[in-house]
DNA sequence: CAATCATATTCATTCTTGTGAATATGATTG
DNA sequence: CAATCATATTCACAAGAATGAATATGATTG
């Protein structure tokens, strides 16, 4: 009890859970975009996503089948760029390889058709 | 691999080791300064200021029979910060409770004649 | 309401980390 | 060189976190 702060960090400690952060950056998300981008599977995904939440990290939305997600703090996304500054590598970028998300959001733009592979990390 | 940036991470997100570099805020420090005014085991210092110098993020010292160590990046406490203020609670300077230490740098700050109670966090 | 979809949860297991206890090291002093 | 001091290391163990597998939930469609 009494240093969040350590709470906190533990929470940004997670190349899983920084990923996720960071793709949220631009703006909200859903699991399914998530699970396409990162190449994650999705109750890895739906776990992480859910640690997040209960902290007050990320808020979610439902809208039909979709539950979409969006950080809460901008200040987030500063303390992680500070912390890629640190360590060195400054990949600002980086992530979103080609990929598409079948969810409405994304299907305006990803249409250059490529074979849908949701599961880049299997076994 | 690749993620030095979790790494960094992973080594703030840790109570002690936060109290450890936020003492070292001011300057450079020997292990029985924190030992002292951290309340924690000579052990446990040492151990996590291994951690810490492995990574890079402190420097020792010796100086005689003391070991000094010092942060070797100011940005550290800059994360510190932003992530103190995100997380809500703003303790600034808290810390640095009436004990006094040993060594030839404090000897000169801390003379108001407090008994020494090394041990404040035992068994 | 049955089927289907996106997402969430539970469980079990493995991996990692923090810590105390004990002991080692290496500098210093007489 | 023996004693003493500050600090470091090793070991063992307990507690926690990450993950895959399986399954549950709850909205949607026909």
């Amino acid at each position: 009890m009494e240093n969040t702060t350590e709470q906190l960090l533990k929470l940004l400690a997670s190349s899983a859970r920084l990923s996720i952060l960071e793709e949220l950056r631009e703006g909200e998300h859903c699991v399914c975009h998530l699970e396409a981008h990162l190449g994650m599977r999705q109750a890895k995904i739906s776990q992480h996503l859910s640690v997040l939440r209960q902290a007050g990290l990320v808020v979610d939305r439902r809208d039909g089948w979709n539950v979409y997600y969006a950080l809460t703090d901008p200040r987030l996304l500063d303390l992680i760029n500070l912390a890629r500054n640190m360590s060195g590598s400054i990949k600002t970028d980086k992530h979103s390889p080609e990929v598409d998300c079948p969810c409405p959001h994304c299907a305006k733009q990803s249409k250059q058709g490529e074979e849908n592979d949701t599961d880049q990390n299997p076994r």
